[in-house]
DNA sequence: TTGCCTACTGTACACCTGGACAGTAGGGAA
DNA sequence: TTCCCTACTGTCCAGGTGTACAGTAGGCAA
């Protein structure tokens, strides 16, 4: 029959890639709580006592795969001028979901901190943090960090219609549309 | 001992008032899926049977004690001129958040959307569409329901990063320094 | 080939949830 | 006072969760 092979495959390095992608995706879909050990094993095509055999908690798993990189999330964006800043980080931070199809850490970490996960809180922060420290490389602005925040604000409001709602004007207009009206409101949080 | 008084007190009116008000208290706190029947019936100084009771199931508890009133939202906001919109929306959606203590409906329905519940997307996107309604009787723009879907994720994206973080520079300003800049990015997203 | 370390599986368990339901008692109608 | 409707309580249950752990079997070293 279709059991095509209960053989057992030995590939450590693999398979915990697997798991974290597994649940990078059911955490942005479902976040931290709604998120089951053993739907993450499922698609992982590993059994859920292995996932806990590497990861020992649910949290430590969380923190594992929706850790984000700060380096991608600035990266070619604090180059050049700056008055052009805004539809860099708009352009960037579009591209970015985009490309995720869903699954990016960030919209794990928006929907598991509503739910008052600590640890997404505090990675969310994090990031917070890193954006400030970047910018302040480049912008000399006396209340900078009240300005990133606002923009980081204005970001997880737009993913959460885009891509938690997922329905309306936002969820339904291109990208290059989206970029664009992002740009004009982080031009004015930033410098108005 | 202190067991006050075990006597039955009958009064259906009031403590389904008291159960309406503990669940809008712990949906907003929690979220749909981590708040617990037993947790919002002890808020309420009742057992999680009548709270079943009354309501059935948690779903419908979810929506009596959630559902905003539209014309609570735009009370007052669109009258007088057009071009002082920007300041009301803002000053009306700071005072609501402020008034609620954390537990206005609107929390609760970003934290339990973000976990998934879709009846907390369907609350949402009907609030959405009174805005879109209410501010076609005083504005006429072509792209209007997209601004005010945009409009709608900043006050999101605001709200989450104030009242569900609750952490940084937007969660510690003064209310009507919020409103100052809501007010100014709000003129950009709906009139730029 | 033999042996052994460890990646991997499957079962078991304690806990908590939403919901069902049989019973208890308040308080107005008669 | 008596009666009865129903607001209210407490117990029970099936289902699903995270985690612990005893056992199984790959595959490299010897």
């Amino acid at each position: 029959m279709s059991h095509p092979s209960p053989r057992r495959t030995r590939d450590p390095a693999r398979k915990q890639a697997a798991i974290l992608a597994a649940a990078r995706a059911v955490f942005a879909e479902r976040g931290y709580e709604n998120a089951t050990i053993r739907e993450i094993a499922r698609r992982a095509g590993v059994t859920h006592g292995l996932v806990v055999l590497h990861f020992s908690t649910k949290e430590q798993l969380f923190v594992a795969a929706t850790t984000p990189d700060p380096e991608s999330l600035f990266k070619g964006v604090l180059d050049d001028d700056v008055t052009k800043l805004p539809e860099r980080i708009a352009a960037s931070f579009v591209h970015r979901m985009e490309a995720s199809d869903g699954a990016d850490p960030v919209i794990a970490l928006i929907r598991s901190a509503a739910g008052d996960q600590q640890a997404a809180k505090a990675l969310l922060q994090t990031l917070q943090q890193t954006a400030v420290d970047g910018y302040a490389r480049v912008l000399d602005i006396p209340d900078l960090a009240t300005r990133v925040n606002m923009m980081g604000a204005h970001l997880i409001g737009v993913a959460f219609s885009r891509y938690v709602l997922a329905d309306g004007p936002v969820a339904a207009m291109s990208p290059d549309e989206l970029i664009a009206r992002l740009t004009t409101t982080i031009r004015t949080i930033l410098f108005d």
